[in-house]
DNA sequence: CACGGTTGATACGCTACCGTACACAGGAGC
DNA sequence: GCTCCTGTGTACGGTAGCGTATCAACCGTG
């Protein structure tokens, strides 16, 4: 987690809730706004010691993890540029559970979450984050569903899909390994799964490297979950 | 879902979220509630055509549930006297998807969209429902890690155990057809899970009616989602 | 160049769970 | 009593995914 010496200013508008704040309230916002670079799996968030902060992605992309006492862990959330870490720190309630790590190299805006509490009466941003509150709440409902009833090899689809949105390329850089953990199934499983995917040519996998060849067969491949976490996301900035 | 003529002075208090408002805040808040009486499996809640209007159960529980195209359900989340239905109502955000069930019978407190969002900006009310928000995040993120990692058997225990404290009572109806619904899985599979926990002089089940001889023991069965999700409702009314 | 660490493919037996079926018991209604 | 319906137990073969292991390909480093 390398701190990068760079006005707010820059290039605040990646992240969509910023983008929709009117310029007064961004403004108020911003004035104790850092950006900083993360790097992938930097732990950004841990239940040891929640940071009092939130974070918005630009061009990052966040996973956040639920850990078993026996050490399984398993990826409950993923936070790209439409959305943001730290929703309890606006809404001055209690800490989120686990841990966030990053998952995508890229830049977030960071903010303290005591400027984030004393900007959060602010017209627009008050109704951005109790929707984005509630979108949170349903893309959770969805991926609980999804758990539960879901095979590994739609899971897989599904969570190449969301990852090739956030990251904007077909391209990205991930491994079988990080995605089994994700998936909290076993590397063999998404190797199997991946595997089938790259036989009809759907996706290509080279060390380290993914590249998504068709998504509209991927879409196939996966669950309808994709689709609905998607129009999920979106429904936060229906007027 | 039959309408019960009763004010709401007669006992509001049996739900934790009100039972925690000041006098002042309650008394405006009571105004348009009523009171009504759920029985098992009436829908109070459907994604088709969303009320404006929030539900405190004061001795019913409510379980959401997600559809998916196919005709598959699981349960997502459940909602007793600690919690209220209707979260989005109050944030004045888009609707849940899905749709709401009642579980248990029993007395709910019911409010107007209008009503909610007028009262909202009361301090503790406010306070309340944005730690309410965080609690149902964090709770569907546990029940999110849940369904990806936990067998049936485990979470056949933890939803008795939670059922159990919702009911107030080691005895409640239940069949294994509606809670195979409720896990998402087979009915047999059920039978199974159900049988083991009987065997072991656990549980005792008798045609629609389930009896919890050792809780102790079906805590140790279960998996540690149940105290988890227990700690994380109890965090909403710390100070 | 040789080496060790990383990544991906694949194999083994095993268990959990699936989809489906059927048998049986309890209760309600006739 | 008998019949029908509901709820439960259990059986069958099939499959998905587990835990574990091995091997080959690739890469960076010395």
């Amino acid at each position: 987690m390398k701190r990068h010496i760079r006005t707010p200013e820059t290039n605040p508008l990646a992240n969509d809730l910023l983008q929709h704040l009117p310029a007064d309230e961004w403004q108020r916002l911003s004035e104790d706004a850092q950006i900083i670079t993360l790097h992938a799996a930097d732990v950004v968030f841990s239940d040891d010691e929640p940071p009092d902060m939130a974070f918005f992605p630009l061009t990052a992309m966040i996973s956040t993890m639920a850990l078993m006492r026996d050490g399984d862990e398993i990826e409950y959330g993923s936070i790209g540029r439409e959305g943001m870490l730290g929703l309890q720190v606006a809404l001055g309630a209690q800490p989120l559970r686990g841990r966030a790590i990053c998952q995508l190299d890229g830049e977030v805006l960071c903010l303290p979450g005591t400027s984030l509490r004393r900007a959060a009466d602010a017209p627009e941003l008050h109704r951005l984050l109790m929707r984005y509150a509630q979108s949170t709440i349903n893309v959770l409902a969805q991926s609980a569903a999804c758990n539960g009833l879901h095979s590994v090899r739609e899971r897989t689809a599904r969570w190449l899909l969301m990852t090739r949105d956030r990251a904007g390329d077909d391209n990205f850089p991930l491994t079988q390994a990080f995605l089994s953990k994700m998936l909290g199934s076993r590397r063999a499983g998404v190797s199997d799964a991946a595997g089938d995917l790259q036989r009809d040519g759907i996706i290509e996998y080279e060390r380290g490297h993914i590249h998504v060849r068709d998504s509209v067969r991927l879409e196939r491949a996966s669950c309808e979950c994709y689709e609905r976490i998607r129009d999920e996301y979106a429904r936060v900035f229906d007027t």
